[in-house]
DNA sequence: CAGTGTTCTTGAACTTTGTTCAATTCAGCT
DNA sequence: AGCTGAATTGAACAAAGTTCAAGAACACTG
C-alpha cells in the first residue's frame, strides 16, 4: 500500500482548477501547492518547470470538446458545431487564450481536435492546403473572439485583487473610456443611442453573427461551388 | 534653462522600443530606466504604475495604421486596407495581442481606428447593430490570426533567454510536436507530405485566404444585397 | 529484521521584479 | 540666501519561480 503521493494527473486536475478560479495570474507554485496540501516544491519532482505546467493543463481541456460527425448532420452543421465547442471551451478557461499568446500548445489533447477539424473541412471538398486554410481560419475567428471577453474577466480580477471595490473601479474605467469615446462621432453616437431594448435583453449575437458569414464566405470557395 | 527631465512622451517611446526589441516580458521598470539613463524608480513620478504604462504604449501604436476613404476605392477595399494595416501594425509590436488578452485598451489611439473602422462598413451600407458587428467581426478575425504568430516569437526569446542556442531548443520543439502529430491521420499526412515548392516559396497567405472569405460573406449581408 | 537504494517531500535560500517611501537634488522665485 | 515645488534617487519590502541539500517513506534484498 503506497505512500499518499501526489500524482501528475491531479497537479494537472488541480491546476485547471486554480486557473479556472483565479486566472493566469492566479496560478502560482505556492498557491497550488497549498490546494494540494503539499508544499510548493513537491510539484517541481513531477513537472518540469511551471511553463511544463501550463502547457500539460493547456492541453488536457481541449478533451472537452465534442467532435461531430460531418458525415451525419453535414459538414457545415458539423463546422459550426466544432467553432460553438470550442468558443464555449476557450469562455470556461479564459486564461487559454492568454496564454496562447506566449506559449505553443501542441499536445494530443489540441491535436485530437485540429486533426478532427481538418476533417470536417476536408469533408466539405476542400483538398489539402485549402483545408488547412479554411480551418485555420475558423479557429482563428473564434481566438479572436474570446480575447476581448478574457480580457474583461482579467482586468475585473485584477482590480478585486487588493479587497478593492472591483464593480466601482469597472465604472471608473467604463467612465473614462466613455470621455474618450464622446470624442469620435460614431463612438459618441452608439453611446448617446443605448442599445434597443431587444439588443439588450439579448445576450451578444456577434460571435454567431461573424461565424456564419465566415462559413458563407468560405462555403463560396469550395470547389464545384 | 530647464533641468534634462523625463518626459512621459519619451517614457512611452523608450517602452514602445523595448517591448518590440525584448517583448512583453522584456518590459520591466529596472531596464527601462536604464534605457532612459535614470533609476527605474523615476519612472513612478510620471506614470502610475506599470499596467497605466503598458496601456499608453498600447494606445499609441494604433497611429501607425492609416484611415483610407471608403468613397474613393469603394468600401471593400478601404475595409482589406485597415485590416492588413491592422495586421501589418500587430505584426511590428506582437506584445500587444499578448496584452489585450489581459488588460482593456480605450485610449484615443484605438478610439480614432475603431470609429473609422464603423465609417468604412456604414459606408458600405450596413445600418446600426449590423456595422458594429460587422467591423467587430473582421477585428476579431485580425487579432486571431496575430496571436498564433506572437506565441512563436514570444517563444523563441524565452528559449533564447539564458543564453542559450534558441534555435536548437525550437526544433526540439517541433520535433516533439510533429511525434504527437504522427499519431493523427491528418497531421500526419501533412507532415509527410512537405509543402509543394510554390506553396514554400510564397509565404502564407491563409489571412489573406480568410479575410477575403469573412469580406464575402459579410458582403452577402448588406441589406440590398 | 537490518540495511540499502529509490522515490518523493520539505524548508531554506537565492533571484527577479513591481512598488513604496523618505531623503535628496535641482531650477526658479523672492 | 532662502524657500518652494518638481523630479530623482536608493534603500527596502513583498511576491513569485526555482535550486538544492537534507530528510522521510517505501520497496527490496540478504
Amino acid at each position: 500500500m503506497p505512500r499518499d503521493t501526489l500524482t501528475k494527473e491531479q497537479i494537472i486536475r488541480t491546476a485547471i482548477e486554480l486557473l479556472d478560479e483565479e486566472g493566469l495570474d492566479g496560478l502560482n507554485m505556492r498557491a497550488l501547492g497549498k490546494r494540494l496540501g503539499a508544499a510548493a516544491t513537491a510539484v517541481y519532482w513531477h513537472v518540469k518547470n511551471k511553463d511544463d505546467l501550463l502547457l500539460l493543463a493547456g492541453d488536457r481541456v481541449w478533451d472537452e470538446i465534442g467532435l461531430p460527425d460531418p458525415g451525419a448532420a453535414g459538414w457545415r452543421a458539423a463546422a459550426t458545431t466544432m467553432a460553438t465547442g470550442l468558443h464555449a471551451m476557450l469562455g470556461r478557461h479564459p486564461w487559454l487564450v492568454q496564454a496562447f499568446g506566449s506559449h505553443l500548445f501542441y499536445g494530443p489533447g489540441k491535436a485530437r481536435h485540429d486533426d478532427h477539424s481538418l476533417a470536417v473541412y476536408e469533408a466539405a471538398g476542400f483538398t489539402g492546403t485549402q483545408a488547412d486554410r479554411a480551418a485555420a481560419t475558423v479557429f482563428t475567428f473564434v481566438m479572436g473572439a474570446v480575447l476581448g471577453a478574457s480580457a474583461t474577466v482579467s482586468l475585473r480580477r485584477r482590480l478585486g485583487r487588493n479587497g478593492a471595490d472591483a464593480e466601482a473601479l469597472i465604472q471608473d474605467t467604463v467612465a473614462r473610456a466613455g470621455e474618450v469615446a464622446m470624442g469620435f462621432p460614431r463612438l459618441r453616437a452608439r453611446l448617446e443611442t443605448p442599445p434597443a431594448l431587444d439588443y439588450a435583453a439579448a445576450p451578444d449575437r456577434t460571435f454567431e453573427y461573424g461565424l456564419e458569414a465566415l462559413l458563407d464566405g468560405l462555403e463560396a470557395r469550395l470547389p464545384g461551388a
